[in-house]
Order: structure tokens, then sequence, then C-alpha cells
DNA sequence: ACAATACATTCCTATATGGGAATATGTCAA
DNA sequence: TTGACATATTCCCATATAGGAATGTATTGT
């Protein structure tokens, strides 16, 4: 089996960077297709496909206002989104706890994140 | 151009509904993959791959211990997806708010969330 | 009706999977 | 060293893109 369709669930619509773009920009106001693809200097066949996509798990809606389509972020399909990260919120607040209270104890210098990615191989 | 590499980044990592589910259990404590493997059942290579991609961007990290391999959560990674949508976050209150207020002003039935998905073609 | 405007869709292609099977690698115990 | 245990990696393949080019469709103005 492939990857899952991006049309499958908000995840994986917004897995796609440009798909993020256009919502950041529909964020502020509704807006049209036009102005979308002026603004984000993307192709507007590019445009039109990533809010098929947006549409097809909710995550905009539309309006047709004469030969304009009026696209607008549906905030409450990120909802999940945001619920699933906070889940995991406690961890850094705990991690952040602990800087904190390690700098109260010690007063001095701080050392830096520790490098996330790849441990392994050593 | 085809879709991004899933370890191109958190967003494109966590797309991935099974890699969810293994950060999930992951966030109650440190495992290692054979109880991982145990746990959410599903074939030891898919978990290791998995895996892999979580830590190629940093999502867990990793410990030897014996010939076990224990994985835990890097919650620092999951917080730019926690701060994305946060940038939403205003909305939906908006909206309940909106609802709220409706509801103290007419104190009538309330017909439901609007249909978030497709409403084009009509 | 016809041209222009604004979008949507289709076709084609290189690329990146994710799962299953088989195999390789690393570590410990006897 | 050898065998067992725990993971990781490689191969193969069906599938799903995302971008570019070309084309189809809907709506308005004259």
């Amino acid at each position: 089996m492939a990857r899952a369709a991006t049309t499958s669930d908000a995840f994986n619509a917004v897995a796609e960077p440009r798909r993020r773009e256009i919502l950041n920009y529909l964020a502020l106001q509704e807006r049209s297709v036009g102005e979308i693809v002026a603004t984000l200097e993307m192709e507007q066949p590019s445009v039109s496909k990533h809010l098929r996509v947006l549409l097809d798990v909710g995550l905009v809606n539309v309006r047709r206002e004469g030969r304009r389509m009026m696209y607008r972020v549906n905030a409450e399909a990120i909802r999940p989104l945001h619920e699933w990260t906070s889940t995991f919120e406690r961890f850094w607040q705990h991690q952040l706890n602990r800087v904190k209270e390690h700098a109260e104890r010690k007063s001095s210098s701080w050392q830096g994140a520790i490098p996330a990615a790849r441990q392994d191989k050593f």
C-alpha cells in the first residue's frame, strides 16, 4: 500500500507546505482564487488543486460570487490537529519547568538544546 | 514533483496514522520496539520503519538497552505543529462565542453544525 | 450569441511511499 | 563460537501524489 491520500484527513492535507500557506493566507480573510494566485505566486491550476484537497477534507468552504469563488478557512477542521498536539503539551512544559528549576538552582549558563535528530549509529 | 518525503518535516511524518499511534503510545512512557509491536499489533519491520521516519524528523529519540532499543517522544518536535494550529484557535473561539451569544439571545434550539465538506457543485 | 474573465479538471510523469517477505546486523547467554 | 533474541534494512510493487501544460466549464458584459 502506498501513502494515504491527502484527502483522507486534515493531517495529510496540511502536510503539504503550499496548502499551509494557503490556509495561513485565508486565515486573514475570505479570498478569491485569483487573489491567492497573485499573492502566493503559485500557478492557478496548482492553487485550484490544493483548494480542492482542502475542500475535500473540510478545511475550507467556498461561496460563489459572480465568476469568482470565495474561499475561507473552516477552523473547526483544524481543531483535531490542535487537540492531538495538545496531548504532548505537558511534555515541553515539563522540560521548561526542569530548565527553569535548573536555572533557579544553579543560576549558571545553559548549554542549549539537545539535538533532537538521529542519535543511533553511535 | 511527487509529494514531499515523510522525513522532510514533522507535518509529513505525523500525517501517517500509524506513526501517530506510535507517538501516542510513547507519550505514556519510553518503550522498546518489541513492546510497540506487541501493543499496537503491527509487524516488526513496519514499526522499525516508522520509528526510523520519526527519528529522522526528531520526533523520537533512542537509547540502546542491551539488545533492546528504547524509544521516547521528543515533544519539542511536535511544538511547531501545535503552534501552527494555534494560529487558528481564535476562529473556533469566535464561532463558539457566536454560538453562545446566539443561544443567550434566543435561548432556542440549535440546528447543529454546518457540514464542513464539499459545498460546491450545487 | 460571443468574447473575455475566473476557475476547475484532465493528462502525463517523476517520485515517494507503506506493507509484506526475506535478509542483514547487533547483542547476550552458554 | 554458536544459537537465540531484538531490530534494522533491503527488495519489490501498487498507489498517490504535485507540478506543468492543455483544455473544459461557468458567468458576465455587450
